[in-house]
DNA sequence: AGTAAGATATTCT
DNA sequence: GAATATCTTACTG
């Protein structure tokens, strides 16, 4: 496989936990008028559908998670907290809803318009006028939101063929990652089979978030 | 260091 | 109504 070939949707097409450590390294890109923005993958997390009490395919197709529903190789776009974009590649073929979530990444091109994204267009409502411009590579897309954000993913990518060369979101050959230098641990943030170890990483790479346990919210609203 | 709060779509109870 | 595959800012030590 040549460096810089779209993977193929066979690569897909393969156990979530096969696909999930495969997808380290390989370079996910967005092309949108304003430019090319493309990042090495560094983190990503397995959800194994109807087996996997923490995957939002747990309990059967929505209107929000049919994607992951249809053939490999499509990407899964979800809205969350009311504010957050994240990105899940489908695996399996149809009826088999497995993904695998984008954690983290290093941006490889295009950082001043990642920047931008991240410095600009916040899609978090919370401070109007409180950017942070003073926003660090490491930073650009070191969080499944972040990630999202610095690529400028939204809903219109949900469903989008990462294989086919004329779509926006494609996922490319990157630089090859030794099995050495991938690790594996319980995935961050998640409270049902807290357990597996199905989260996945670079070895020593500063873009990969540290683990943080499920933290459930304080109820009480005001 | 750590802890707290807020933004609010989608789904579940 | 309550929880969630999150992130940022503002506070305390």
């Amino acid at each position: 496989m040549p460096p810089g070939s779209l993977l193929r949707r066979e690569f897909f097409d393969r156990p979530v936990l096969e696909v999930a450590p495969a997808l380290l390294g390989q370079v996910l890109e967005h092309e949108t008028s304003a430019g090319l923005v493309a990042v090495l993958i560094t983190e990503v997390e397995a959800y194994a559908g109807a087996i996997d009490a923490a995957s939002h395919a747990y309990r059967g197709p929505t209107p929000r998670n049919r994607v992951m529903f249809g053939p490999p190789g499509h990407a899964y776009v979800y809205f969350t907290y009311g504010m957050h974009f994240c990105v899940n590649l489908v695996c399996l073929s149809e009826g088999t809803a497995a993904a695998v979530l984008l954690r983290a990444g290093r941006v490889a091109c295009g950082a001043e318009l990642a920047r931008a994204r991240r410095g600009g267009g916040r899609g978090a409502a919370a401070r109007p006028g409180a950017a942070g411009p003073d926003t660090g590579f490491r930073d650009l897309a070191s969080g499944p939101a972040r990630l999202c954000q610095a690529l400028g993913i939204d809903r219109a990518l949900d469903g989008a063929d990462v294989c086919d060369p004329a779509s926006p979101l494609r996922v490319r050959h990157g630089a090859p990652v030794s099995p050495r230098v991938i690790r594996s641990g319980p995935r961050t943030g998640v409270r049902a089979a807290a357990e597996v170890p199905w989260r996945f990483w670079v070895a020593g790479e500063p873009t990969v978030s540290p683990y943080r346990a499920h933290a459930p919210r304080r109820a009480g609203p005001r």
